[in-house]
DNA sequence: AGGTTTGATCATGAACAAGTGATATTTGAA
DNA sequence: TTCAAATATCACTTGTTCATGATCAAACCT
């Protein structure tokens, strides 16, 4: 559904947002807890400060925090920069343009289930995630 | 949503499927209808002649016919040779063992979107989207 | 039997995603 | 002011997907 890179940037916004305080949180420490290669993890974070979504801070105990409060963090953002998710992305068989008016053989079925997808991504924010809990490390 | 590759087997089991009669549709006419490359897509008809899907004729008027009826063809078996659908990779966030007792961060909130895309290519036949009509090429 | 049509297969390369290691650059604190 | 901690980049390797071209093998027709 996902590539690997937009659920590193999900885990790694999500642990961010747990942060007590919200304080800075390191990369390296960031890249442990969630079990990720911690240079990969550096280019996705850095992504996703320049998208708006984290701001960074360099030098001694710098970090990553959240850019806005998560119930303004809708999942569409995080995952934008990495994935082209169902905002055009909508035909099942590939097609560029798919709509209604010239619907491949599986549009009419099929767009029930994508809007579906694209109301879970626009309308899920990173704090409606962070008060269900759960797990976001490798296991 | 799809790979690509996963695509181009859905879109010519659907014309191999619309085919009046039924009889035998060679791997050059479905790839130039579709606007596919050619040997690429014969190792796609290939690989979906193999895991029971159609069935193929060599020799003159060969070609490739559905190895059941459509209505007995669910989507989840064409792509399945292809793609790793949502049978088993539910998780949002990339865990291997995400479930309701070890449930990852998103997993109550995208649990019901991802069952409805399970449904849709499991419930979905080829003779559904045969009925519906639409586009199969690449326009 | 021979040739043509067709699927089956092999070898190769481009493009991209994912992962690794090393280096530069900024910043706070001793 | 110097050092150390942290982000920001750069260069490179590896693996996978997608695609292309060439060749092999089976089946049908004359």
């Amino acid at each position: 559904m996902l590539s690997r890179t937009a659920e590193y940037a999900m885990r790694a916004v999500l642990l961010v947002a747990r942060e007590p305080g919200g304080g800075p949180v390191g990369s390296a420490r960031l890249a442990e807890a969630l079990g990720i290669p911690r240079n990969y993890l550096s280019k996705t974070l850095h992504l996703l400060g320049r998208s708006g979504i984290l701001v960074s801070t360099r030098g001694k105990s710098g970090g990553f925090q959240l850019a806005r409060p998560g119930d303004q963090i809708a999942l569409i953002e995080v995952v934008a920069p990495f994935d082209d998710l169902p905002s055009k992305r909508y035909c099942l068989l590939g097609r560029r343009a798919c709509n209604d008016q010239s619907p491949c053989a599986a549009h009419g079925r099929w767009k029930v289930v994508a809007e579906q997808i694209g109301e879970f991504f626009r309308e899920t924010t990173v704090a409606d995630l962070v008060k269900d809990g759960g797990r976001l490390g490798r296991v």
